[in-house]
Order: structure tokens, then C-alpha cells, then sequence
RNA sequence: GGCGGCGUAUCCGAAUUGGCACAGGAGGCGGUCUUAAAAACCGCUGGGCGAAAGCCCGAUGUGGGUUCGAGUCCCACCGCCGCUACCA
């Protein structure tokens, strides 16, 4: 009997140090081996690693490791997304630095890294705040600047009072939320740097169907977030005081243009620049400013409270509808958006319901009625009369139908991208007064924040040339490190930073003292893996282009729209600069579930955090590697539980003796050569089984499932030694085994499978070197099969037969099987399915 | 309101194109070994009958449908969870 002893941690201390001093996980570009780049979302260092951590790039090592051994070069780095808010909020408490603190917490990380034993190439590593990076980041930013994409301009923005800077739409998240401190946001007009990352808005919708590989909740997401419509646009001619159209336009986004006969009134966003002018000393103001002024008050907390009542005022001015010359009356209204379209709505009442509920609040025209929902024939329809003009439903009609009280209109299909709706749009064209039009819901991407530690901003603001890029050859803009963030001090506050000469016309300048948005770091750090030690350019075409696209991205799906869009824009840029050479980074993406504890996430806050830490000073981590991944499907979010830890323990211990009595007893000679006997064949076949299962389980992503056939294959070596007294069992079977259940438990639990490898086995070169086992496909055949035999649909017999027999002699056997079943009854039908079953129909 | 996902044993979960529902683990019960315990190994773990082999019945949130056959496909409903939201 096996007197092997699992100590994991002599066994994982060792071997770590082991494959350090080997070099075993080192990408080379030049190995001839098809590449395979396995990326794991780089970690920001808010601490020590969590179980949410230990989950992802466990998935992510498996991933690699396999795939190093079933023969591809893997690049399988790690980095840190170094910048960023919590470093200043840390620094502030704990009256330091945020870089004292970010780098402290990445030494942290990255013991843990290593003592989870992932297999990196420690030679690749990029912390976003080391200036070696950053730099490179500047210098994207200025190559996006020189092709227009760079952007500052003064317009409504998201302001998060607790940060203290400016936001992203994107990170606007859950009730007018920030994404980082969940405080609630408030919209300041400023003047802000952006990335015109709407240029990009259509082909970042289209490439979605390129990506196959990715969830499909995900593209949806995208999809949803860049939020196309089409529809056209229309021009409206404003009004004079005594209600005579002028030569000024107020255009409007519609989906609807079919509907435009039924616009009884048009509507403007409180913000809209023209409200004030229009209401100037009219009688009207005051009441159009107190709904101005009420939207203002209006927080973003009390707009989620339950259904919002819409306010609104008659300015007093009416526009004159193009298609028939109609005037209608100029309201303001809240629930017209700003930052939606123009900011100005045609209003029909009759086809929308939101306008509907409006008319009625303010007894405003409802009809016409120019899309009924019944059908209306072409002929009646021509006929005024012959459509309701007075209404009593209680609702919007939104949906398709026939076009009536449209003119020459009526009569066509009207509805989103009908007949109806592009004729209109082509009347409009052919006049100059509209056109069809696409609409996204898509912002521009706003990337300078009012804070500290992130990177500078590599411009100039000069008071004779205005705003000047820092020349290429000028970067980096360093950030300085000499300031006390605890006092609230911004680069703002240093003019040793922001004193500078104009790089255009030498006159006296200040320097740019917004840092950039953590997320442009985030944007293209899996490129700079590729070639991380570049000191001339953020990378090599050439480098670039051999690893990438990312083979396997994985991460969480909080990133979903956040990181992954950025990401793919970033690339496409890059790929118009000539810097790349594909649009996408990302082939495949696996978005792993949450690690939750008692249904929430895990939090410092909530003191609900399971450590790492404390799981592998009790198990190692190899049973905990293992052990999250058994626990559910990477993408399924995993009530965490402390049960079955140990029983994944067991497990690996288990399969440890079971090697160690192979390995013996073959050196012993204690069995025969090769037997052939029927155990031995069933154990044969159950590995070819297993191989089989496991090798597919993984490229599935179903780690625990293949996990859970290494339990079978070892519960049937555990069965053959039941069943095969020592002295009989077939030595060369049972090492065969053996190797193959270390080979497979290689990705999963590394160290104890180097161990059973190199000092059980005495296999030699490290098993993370070895070809990962081949499935024999003949090898699982056997030579008879069991079916399952039905009637009715119900399971009433089984039958052996040979596995080469015809489908009648199938049948002859399954037929004799159920007779008792089917005696007297009319056979009906019978349907058989190879290697299944055989379904018998029987009347009565 | 919209979009998406989920619902299988006491618990976590298998079941890849419709084909013997519940693999694997946890927990529970029992056995072997032991003076005893732990560990290890073995068995049982939906209900009924049976000493056992086995036989019968029930069962994938609920109700319908398609099919020889449905956890899987279709329709409706219930419950839970995400994301999004006056998007014109």
C-alpha cells in the first residue's frame, strides 16, 4: 500500500522555485509552434487577491497550460491597472503616497500570483503607472490627436462630487451612479477632452458579428450601449413673434417620419440653447423657467422614483410642420433629453405614448390619427372622414399599419422602416427640408479627469497659438511625484509642472493638468504584452501582429461595455494608423461568474471576504485552484462554500496513492506483462473515455466536468485494483493510467502533478513540458453495446448485442426483450438509435 | 416598460446535435479495518415491495403543444437574478 504523504506546501514551494530557476513559461516569437495568447483582464491593485481573482486566472492558467502542452507557444502575461482613484483615497487615510501605495499592494499581488502558481512570463509584466508605459500612452494620444480624434469642447458632463472629476457615459452606471463610488452623479457644463470614439460608432456595431467567440450577452449589451436608430431627420422653420415661419431651422430626430402628419406639437428639451430666447420678456417665461428650473433641481435620484410625472410650458412660439404648413405650438418639456438627438421631438401624440400622456396633461391635440392600429383601406382611407378624429383610447398606438390623414401619403404602410416612412423621407430630401438619418445613442468618449494620479495630459495651452500637442519627441510628460496628495493637491496646484513654454511659437504656456481616464491605460496594455520592453514605440507591428488578436480574453462581464468597448475602438484606431493589422482584439471571451458569499459579492465593506490566503496556508493551491473550478461552470456566478474542500483534498490525495502503487509495484514486478482479461480492457477503454471527455471538456470551458471525469477514471483504477488481486494486474496498464491522470490533473493542479510526474513516475523534464495525452477514438469502442429498449416511449428492457449487428437482428433481440410487453398489441413502428436505444410504438 | 439569463436530489451540479434524467462532489446513514477513534477502503442515500437479485411507480418551477421519444424545441404562466430605461 502507497505510503505516499500530500504535503502540498513542501510539494508547491518547491517546484515553484523549481520553474522559476527553469524559465518553463517564457513566450518566444520564434518556436515555429502555432501561437496561442491566453489574456486574463490585468488586475487592479486594490489589495491582496480575493477569490474572484483566484477564479479568473485559474480559468485563465488552465487555459494556457493546456494549451502549452497539446503543442502551442502560449504568451500568458500579467500587468497591473496601476492608475486610478482608490490609490488617491488610500494615500489620503493613510497619509502617503499613491504610488507608495500602489506599488506596495502590487508586490502584494504578485506574491500571491506566484504562490498560486500561475504560470506567467514574469518577463512581460506592465504596470500602467511606471512612466515606461504611460509614456507609450501619451504617444497613442497624440497620434489620435493628429488624425482629428482628440477632441476638447464645452458641453453638459457627468460630475462625480465624491471623486471630485468628470466621467465617462460609460461610467455612469446602475441610478446616475458612478461606477467607482456608487455616489450619485450631477451634470455640470464643462469644457472636457474627448475621444471621437463616435466616428467609430457604426463599424463598432457591424464587427460585433464578427466575434462569433463572444457571448452573445455581451455583443447584445454593445449593441444596446451604441443604441442605433434609424430614422430622419426634419427640419422645422421657427416661428416669428406674429407666427410667420422664418428662415431659421430647428431640426429634429425621428424614427417616425411617416408620422409627421399627426404631429400636433413640438416639443424642447429644458437645456436647449433656444428656450431662453424664444421666452425673453414674454409673458411665457416665467412659466417655461420653472420648468427649466425644476429640471435642474430634479437629481438624478428623484427622476427613479416610480413613474415620472412630465412637466412642461407653452413658449408662446409655434414652427411650421414641412409636409403640410400646419403650425404647432413651441413647448418645453422634461422629459425631452439634451444629450438625445437634438434636443428637439416632433411630437405625435396619437403614435407615441409618451407624447399621448402629454396631450392629455395639458389638453393638447390628440388627432389626426395618421397610423391607426385597425386597418384601414386604401380607399376610405383617402377620406378624412372615414378615421376616427376624436379618440377615446386610453394609449399610444406605436406599431405598424396603414398611413391615413397623410396626404398624398395616405395609404402607404407606415412604421419603423416601412414604405411610408422612406417616401416621406425622400419627399423632405428632394426639398431640403430632411433626410433619412441614422441616430446613435453613442457619446463621445470623455477622458480627462481633475485628479492626481493618472497620466498627464501631453498638451499646451498657449494664450497666442491656443492648444498645442507636446511633440512626439518631447514625451514623456512625467508625472511628478512630489506632491501631497493628502492635502487635495492636483497637478493643478504646481506650477513647477504646469509652467512651460509654448512648443509652437516658445511664448510663455501652461501645461495641461488633467490626467487621463484609467481606462485609456486599460485600452491597449494586451498589446504591450506582446512586445513589453520596447523603449522606441509602444510596440512592434511585427510582435503585434504575431500574437494577436488574443486567442482567450477572460474577465468579468462588469466589463462588458466599459473595457471591452474601449478596448475594441482603441484597435481599430490603431489598425487605421497602419499599427496593426486586424480590427478586433479579442477572438474568444469567457466572462466568469461572480464569487459570491451568502448570495452577495464578497466585500471588505460587508466583512464577508473568504482569503485566498488562508485557504492554501490549509490546503495548498492546488485544492483550491481545483476546487473553484469544480465548483460550477466558469461563467455561472459560485456560491462560495468551505464544504468540499476538503473532499477536493481527498481527491488529489487519492489519485496521489493510486500513482505511487503503480509506479511501485510496476518497478517491483509485482503483476503481469500485459492481461487483456475483461478488467482490464474496461479500465483501457475508461481512460481512452476520459482522455476523450477531459480534452473536450476544456476546450468547452466546462472545467468541472472534466475535473469530475479525473474522479472517474480514478474510481476506476480504484475498482481494477478491487477487481485484479496484486500479483495479476497489468503493470503497464495501471502506469499508463497513471501518466495519463497526471497529464490531465497537470493544468489543474500543477505542483502536485510535477511532483507525481518528475519524483513518482521519474519522468525527467518538468509534466507542464510533456504532449498532453492523445485520444484513440477506436480505443473507446467496445465490442457490444448496451441498448435501452422502449414501448410507449417508456424503458422496458435492455439488451447486449454485438456492436456490428444489423439494424433487424437489433431489432429481432429488442422485440424478444419486451415481449412480454407487447404481447397481443400491433407493432407499429419501431425506431432504432445506434448505440442508443431501440423505440418501440405499440397501438392500444 | 425593454433586453437577456436562470429554475434538475438535502446542497453544489452532469446530461454537447431531442434518445436509458441525475455523472462527479458535498452532506447523511451503514459496513470493513482498529482495543477505540481518525484516516483509508467499500456500500446505500426519490417512493413502494423484497433477505437479495430485482420489479413497479413517481419525478427536471406550473399548464399546454410538437414528436416514436422533451430537462433540451414551441406557446402561455409563476418565481428568481442581471443589465437598461422618458432614447423620440
Amino acid at each position: 500500500m502507497s505510503e505516499f504523504v500530500y504535503d502540498p506546501h513542501r510539494i508547491e514551494e518547491h517546484w515553484q522555485a523549481e520553474w522559476v530557476t527553469e524559465g518553463l513559461y517564457r513566450a518566444r516569437e520564434d518556436t515555429g509552434k502555432p501561437k496561442k495568447y491566453v489574456l486574463e483582464m490585468f488586475p487592479y491593485p486594490s489589495g491582496d487577491i480575493h477569490m474572484g481573482h483566484v477564479r479568473n486566472y485559474t480559468i485563465g492558467d488552465v487555459i494556457a497550460r493546456q494549451a502549452s502542452m497539446a503543442g502551442f507557444e502560449v504568451l500568458h502575461p500579467i500587468g497591473w491597472d496601476a492608475f486610478g482613484l482608490p490609490a488617491e483615497n488610500a494615500a489620503i487615510k493613510s497619509d502617503s503616497h499613491p504610488a507608495t501605495w500602489t506599488y506596495a499592494n502590487i508586490e502584494k499581488q504578485m506574491a500571491s500570483f506566484k504562490r498560486m502558481g500561475f504560470s506567467y512570463d514574469w518577463d512581460r509584466t506592465v504596470k500602467s503607472c511606471d512612466v515606461d508605459y504611460y509614456r507609450w500612452g501619451q504617444w497613442i494620444f497624440l497620434k489620435m490627436w493628429e488624425r482629428g480624434l482628440v477632441e476638447r469642447k464645452s458641453s453638459p458632463v457627468n460630475w462625480c462630487p465624491s471623486c471630485a472629476t468628470v466621467l465617462a457615459n460609460e461610467q455612469v452606471v446602475g441610478d446616475s451612479q458612478c461606477w467607482r463610488c456608487k455616489s450619485v452623479v450631477t451634470k455640470r457644463e464643462l469644457e472636457q477632452w474627448y475621444f471621437k470614439i463616435t466616428d467609430y460608432a457604426q463599424r463598432l456595431l457591424d464587427d460585433l458579428d464578427e466575434l462569433p467567440g463572444w457571448p452573445e450577452r455581451v455583443k447584445s449589451m454593445q449593441a444596446n450601449w451604441i443604441g442605433r436608430s434609424e430614422g430622419a431627420e426634419v427640419q422645422f422653420a421657427l416661428c416669428d413673434e406674429a407666427d410667420k415661419p422664418t428662415d431659421e431651422l430647428i431640426t429634429v430626430f425621428t424614427t417616425r417620419p411617416d408620422t409627421l402628419f399627426g404631429c400636433t406639437f413640438f416639443l424642447l428639451a429644458p437645456e436647449h440653447p433656444l428656450v431662453a430666447r424664444l421666452v425673453e420678456g414674454t409673458e411665457y417665461a416665467s412659466a417655461v423657467d420653472e420648468v427649466v428650473a425644476s429640471a435642474e433641481r430634479e437629481t438624478a435620484v428623484e427622476r427613479q422614483i416610480g413613474e415620472r410625472t412630465k412637466h412642461g410650458a407653452f413658449t408662446g412660439r409655434y414652427v411650421e410642420n414641412p409636409v403640410d404648413g400646419r403650425l404647432v405650438p413651441i413647448w418645453v418639456a422634461d422629459y425631452v433629453l439634451m444629450d438625445y438627438g437634438t434636443g428637439a421631438v416632433m411630437a405625435v401624440p396619437c403614435g407615441d405614448q409618451r407624447d399621448f400622456e402629454f396631450a392629455r396633461q395639458y389638453g393638447l391635440p390628440i388627432v389626426p390619427v395618421v397610423v391607426p392600429a385597425e386597418q384601414v383601406d386604401a380607399v376610405s382611407s383617402a377620406v378624412l372622414g372615414a378615421v376616427p378624429q376624436e379618440v377615446d383610447w386610453e394609449a399610444a398606438y406605436p406599431g405598424p399599419g396603414t398611413m391615413v390623414n397623410s396626404g398624398a401619403f395616405s395609404g402607404l404602410a407606415g412604421g419603423k422602416d416601412s414604405e411610408g416612412m422612406h417616401a416621406v423621407a425622400a419627399w423632405l430630401a428632394e426639398r431640403g427640408l430632411g433626410r433619412e438619418s441614422v441616430n446613435f445613442r453613442l457619446r463621445d468618449w470623455l477622458i480627462s479627469r481633475q485628479r492626481y494620479w493618472g497620466n498627464p495630459i501631453p498638451a499646451v495651452h498657449c494664450p497666442t497659438c491656443g492648444l498645442v500637442p507636446v511633440p512626439i519627441e518631447d514625451l514623456p510628460v512625467v508625472l511628478p511625484m512630489d506632491i501631497d496628495i493628502t492635502k487635495g493637491e492636483t497637478l493643478a496646484d504646481h506650477p513647477e509642472f504646469y509652467e512651460t513654454t509654448c512648443p509652437k511659437c516658445g511664448g510663455a504656456a501652461k501645461r495641461e493638468t488633467d490626467t487621463m481616464d484609467t481606462f485609456t491605460c486599460s485600452s491597449w496594455y494586451y498589446l504591450r504584452y506582446t512586445d513589453a520592453r520596447n523603449d522606441t514605440e509602444p510596440f512592434s507591428a511585427d510582435n503585434a501582429n504575431y500574437w494577436m488578436p488574443a486567442d482567450q480574453y477572460i474577465g468579468g462581464i462588469e466589463h462588458a461595455i466599459l473595457h471591452l468597448l474601449y478596448s475594441r475602438f482603441f484597435t481599430k484606431v490603431l489598425q487605421d494608423m497602419g499599427m496593426v493589422d486586424f480590427p478586433e482584439p479579442f477572438t474568444n471571451l469567457l466572462t466568469q461568474g461572480m464569487v459570491k458569499l451568502d448570495g452577495t459579492t464578497m466585500s471588505k465593506s460587508k466583512g464577508n471576504v473568504v482569503a485566498p490566503e488562508d485557504m492554501i496556508a490549509k490546503y495548498g493551491c492546488d485544492t483550491l485552484r481545483a476546487y473553484i473550478l469544480f465548483m460550477a461552470p466558469p461563467d455561472k456566478d459560485l456560491e462560495w462554500s468551505f464544504e468540499g474542500l476538503d473532499g477536493m483534498f481527498r481527491f488529489l490525495a487519492r489519485v496521489s496513492r493510486f500513482v505511487d502503487d503503480a509506479a511501485e509495484e510496476a518497478a517491483a514486478g509485482n503483476g503481469v506483462a500485459a492481461s487483456g482479461d475483461p478488467a482490464s480492457k474496461k479500465l483501457h477503454r475508461e481512460m481512452h473515455r476520459v482522455i476523450g471527455k477531459v480534452t473536450d471538456d476544456v476546450a468547452r470551458f466546462q472545467f468541472n466536468t472534466a475535473i469530475s471525469g479525473l474522479m472517474e477514471l480514478t474510481n476506476a483504477a480504484y475498482d481494477y485494483r478491487r477487481e485484479v488481486p496484486a500479483g495479476e494486474r497489468d503493470l503497464a496498464l495501471q502506469r499508463d493510467v497513471a501518466e495519463t491522470l497526471v497529464l490531465l490533473m497537470a493544468p489543474f493542479a500543477p505542483h502536485l502533478a510535477e511532483e507525481l510526474w518528475r519524483e513518482v513516475l521519474g519522468g525527467g523534464s518538468s509534466v507542464h513540458l510533456q504532449a498532453w495525452p492523445a485520444f484513440d477514438a477506436s480505443a473507446v469502442q467496445s465490442d457490444e453495446v448496451q441498448l435501452a429498449v422502449q414501448v410507449n416511449g417508456k424503458v422496458r428492457g435492455k439488451i447486449v448485442v454485438a456492436a456490428d449487428f444489423s439494424e433487424q437482428d437489433v431489432i429481432a433481440v429488442a422485440l424478444t426483450a419486451v415481449a412480454d410487453w407487447i404481447e397481443g398489441k400491433e407493432v407499429k413502428k419501431v425506431v432504432v438509435v445506434a448505440g442508443k436505444l431501440v423505440s418501440v410504438v405499440v397501438a392500444g
